[in-house]
RNA sequence: GCUGGAGUCGUCUAGUGGCAAUGACAAGAGACUGUAAAUCUCUCGCGCUUCGCGCUUCGUUGGUUCGAGUCCAACCUCCAGCA
């Protein structure tokens, strides 16, 4: 984090790829298109930047409400991927994500625009940034963390943490003021509760309200209070990596800024 | 005013003579390279030289007991029924 310089200098020429990773609720989804808008507007073309997804819930159809993901109208035009790509009683590991993302970063870099990866889910991040191998057998000698690949810049969206819980909670409001009712109810009767992409998230607690369980009120607080935690599982997680430049939103895309117009 | 019931860790709760005291939630810390918004672990009265020790706790104040959250009395508060 502390080597901020020519955001070509490594990866023979090819620009650094840009990770912006935090906790739910931190931002990143609305970060990555404004530094993609801004980028645009910097180098004078009408797409700068594609952002890629790295959300273990987004890449299921159908869970749209619950997983906050950016809907086609706040996209405002960016390119995004790694969203609806499986049915939610599919099954998608870090593995499908790790090839489908190399795939598109290629893809993307062919076109002469630089990748965006906007995500939470730790695991998926680092099985890119630390170029994790799979094996067909289970275990396998983890690589060492500290060695990152040469061609990513990671910048981490911080947050006091009682702001962020008020973020949280507030976006549990906004939440339930949409249909989750009808969507949790469109997912059960499709998939049923089977499917792993049920048993989490926000449907079980909509289900509950609506079989009069518990209270609106209750389950926008047991929602936000669920969100709190995933949220300090990922700093969990993002904690032990050091390659992480953490900042405020607004410092966060003036330092993104200055780091991709030094071409 | 009388009669029942109840007051225990931030919240709800277990507990009728051996208890620093059960469980859940919240809170905090952490692990995690094949479904990761998952899965799992630890802490949670206070203080220590922390596989142990000390101190203070179960509305309040006294009492009975070797010993009381647990029994008794009075008082305070809350709920319910009667006036």
């Amino acid at each position: 984090m502390e080597k901020a310089n020519n955001a070509k200098s490594h990866n023979n020429g090819q620009e650094q790829i840009l990770v912006i990773i935090g906790p739910t609720g931190s931002g990143k989804t609305g970060l990555a298109i404004e530094v993609a808008r801004e980028l645009a507007k910097l180098r004078g073309v009408n797409i700068a930047a594609e952002v890629i997804s790295a959300d273990s819930r987004a890449i299921y159809k159908g869970m749209d409400i619950g997983t906050a993901k950016p809907m086609p109208d706040e996209m405002q035009g960016i390119p995004h991927w790694g969203i609806d790509l499986v049915e939610p009683n599919d099954r998608f590991t870090v593995v499908d994500f790790q090839k489908y993302a190399r795939e598109k970063i290629a893809e993307i870099q062919k076109r002469g625009r630089l990748p965006i990866i906007a995500g939470g889910t730790g695991l998926y991040v680092d099985a890119l940034v630390y170029d994790y191998h799979f094996t067909n057998d289970v275990k396998k000698t983890c690589s060492d963390r500290s060695e990152m690949c040469a061609n990513f810049v990671l910048v981490g969206l911080k947050w006091p943490r009682d702001v962020l819980k008020a973020r949280l909670l507030e976006r549990s409001y906004k939440l339930f003021a949409q249909d989750i009712e009808d969507e949790c109810l469109r997912m059960v009767e499709q998939y049923g509760w089977d499917s792993q992409a049920m048993k989490s998230d926000i449907y079980p607690i909509v289900w509950e309200m609506m079989r009069g369980n518990i209270s609106r009120e209750e389950a926008i607080r047991l929602n936000a209070t669920d969100d709190w935690h995933l949220a300090k599982r990922q700093l969990t997680w993002f904690k032990r990596n050091k390659n992480i430049n953490w900042l405020e939103l607004a410092a966060a895309k003036d330092w993104i800024l200055k780091y991709y117009s030094k071409n």
